[in-house]
DNA sequence: TCAACGTCTATTGTCGACAATCCACCCCGC
DNA sequence: GCGGGGTGGATTGTCGACAATAGACGTTGA
């Protein structure tokens, strides 16, 4: 108790209640404020966020969709927890979806979204010179390199399902263990070559691109589970 | 087609009101009993399901989650119209997810469910043969070989994506635009083919035709959309 | 006549209380 | 001592009432 959860965004731009209480108790969720697989009851998450239980559980309900809680009717609701074999899952959506995204990307993108995309590249590049291991970083870095190709696909369709829906879970999982190695140099290397294929405008090879190197970092993470069992 | 709303599933297996009217109310919107794009009231809609408005909220708020309503803080609600355009879009999800799919089914169906597809497919033939051009009933049908590949890839966050949020409004867009012609002894041939490349546990060809597959519906669906323009 | 303002009503947002259900614990019988 | 049933407590599910907001309508002034 005390103060576990931090302040309840007080921000008026998210009108009603129970949205400020879903964003509030994702991003608590997402990072980790709250134990995954923790039971948690209503009453107590209800005066935690200042609110009563009735837009509470409407953000619960909304969560639920989003699979970030558990529930099961009568008996109360729980976080939930990503297991490696879930990440593995989610790892095969991502290459799905995510290849389609700069396949589409090379064919809409705008040449200013490209230019930017190309001067992230820039700021990764020099960043990654000088803390060269931090994994931290190169992941928030990663996450934004993938946000801007998704939204770069001009399908609104697809841009909600990865960053609406996928990618807090992955952001959950990234929290839980806390940064694991994931090769940032090979990353950045592949990366690069993605914005080449965007830049010549030739969606087949993004496609393939961003599908291996989506595929190469999840066997990546199950010969690291593989390892550590 | 007489009662406005088809009965409230009085089923106690859903055992809380919220679940009920969730269901109940998805059921209307994707029939289209309820027409789209129309602004409903919460007071209308809880007393037209037999319950409060609170139950009813939640149920909304995971509508909402699934787009299949609409929503403005201190306005109301609206009930989703899929517009040609955003059903392109999703075409173009379905591509990426379904071929995916159709991949990870070659390799990881049992030859049970094999078997069990093949027959699927002997049924339709039937069918077909009988009722060469009645749409409909091949849409149904078509649905059916689509969920059994999906389910046959043993991914459950692919089958949740798929099945649990795009196929509603798939089906939606069905009742919408009461059965435009697609294809059907086409389709069927193509339904043949990806089924003997799943056969033939070919991962790579199962995926290529099943995206040749959907990207044809979608240009079948997109040029009709042109000449009816 | 038109536009801007203010009021007013209908609808949504929020809350607290009551009812129903489940789970844990205890008691009783074997 | 152990299993089954029952009771108590706590938590969830549901409801009706109250407060707050937005949009519609009528009014007033130029």
């Amino acid at each position: 108790m005390s103060t576990p959860i931090p302040d309840i965004d007080d921000d008026k731009a998210l009108r009603t209640s129970a949205d400020r209480v879903f964003e509030a108790l994702q991003d608590a969720i997402v990072r980790g404020d709250i134990a995954p697989g923790s039971r948690v009851g209503e009453t107590d998450l209800a005066e935690r966020f200042g609110t009563s239980r009735g837009p509470l559980r409407e953000a619960l309900r909304r969560l639920e969709s989003r699979r970030l809680v558990e529930r099961t009717p009568h008996v109360g609701i729980r976080i939930a927890s990503l297991s490696p074999e879930a990440l593995v899952e989610i790892y095969f959506v991502r290459e799905a979806l995510e290849g389609m995204a700069a396949r589409m990307a090379a064919l809409h993108m705008t040449d200013a979204e490209i230019a930017g995309l190309r001067a992230l590249l820039v700021a990764h590049q020099q960043d990654e010179a000088l803390r060269s291991d931090t994994a931290y970083f190169q992941q928030e870095g990663d996450l934004d390199f993938h946000y801007r190709v998704i939204q770069g696909s001009h399908n609104a369709a697809l841009t909600e399902l990865l960053i609406g829906e996928l990618y807090h879970r992955i952001r959950m999982y990234r929290y839980q263990v806390s940064a694991y190695p994931n090769r940032p140099q090979k990353a950045f290397a592949e990366h690069q070559r993605i914005v080449e294929a965007i830049e010549a405008r030739d969606g087949d090879l993004a496609e393939m691109l961003m599908r291996r190197h989506i595929s190469s970092a999840r066997r990546n993470f199950e010969q690291l589970m593989k390892e550590n069992a």
